[in-house]
DNA sequence: TATGTTTTTATCGTTTATCGTTAAATTTTA
DNA sequence: TAAAATTTAACGATAAACGATAAAAACATA
């Protein structure tokens, strides 16, 4: 079955910004913000997801991708 | 501010597929899918996403947009 | 090796909000 | 007009984000 996956890596090296720094501007937790980052979470909201696009300066697209199976 | 908006139309008239079909095969309640498709939620599930994007035979990127203030 | 920094993992509790169901209202189609 | 499709509303059950804290692990630097 196919997912969504959640790629921060990428814009954030592009961005040179670390995951304590990105969770300060985006305004959640590094903890929280080190699980979005792995996939560990299971759903998101818009408003965490606008913040961070915001913040990386990028699109929905560069940070979910859907992989089938 | 920044949000997240849900394009689910272009998709959907590009495959052809009405809401209440569409939401059969995702495997969701019309009245839901209903929701998503007119901005109506602050959140989504992966599963959710996941699950329309294979569907529509679509990328996260093609439903799921930032638009800046 | 030692020390400090960053990131990840693990619990726990609070709060948010999906999603389903039902029913009603609205819009669209024929 | 009538039927079908879509949207809206209200409600409850449940899932899960998110925060806080602490601990562990990974990483860097000397």
């Amino acid at each position: 079955m196919g997912k969504i996956v959640l790629r921060l890596d990428r814009m954030m090296v592009e961005r040179k910004i670390s995951l304590n720094d990105l969770a300060e501007q985006v305004g959640i937790s590094n903890v929280n913000l080190s699980k979005i980052k792995n996939n560990k979470v299971t759903a998101i909201r818009f408003s965490t997801l606008a913040a961070i696009c915001k913040v990386l300066k990028c699109d929905a697209g560069d940070i979910l991708e859907y992989v089938e199976e």
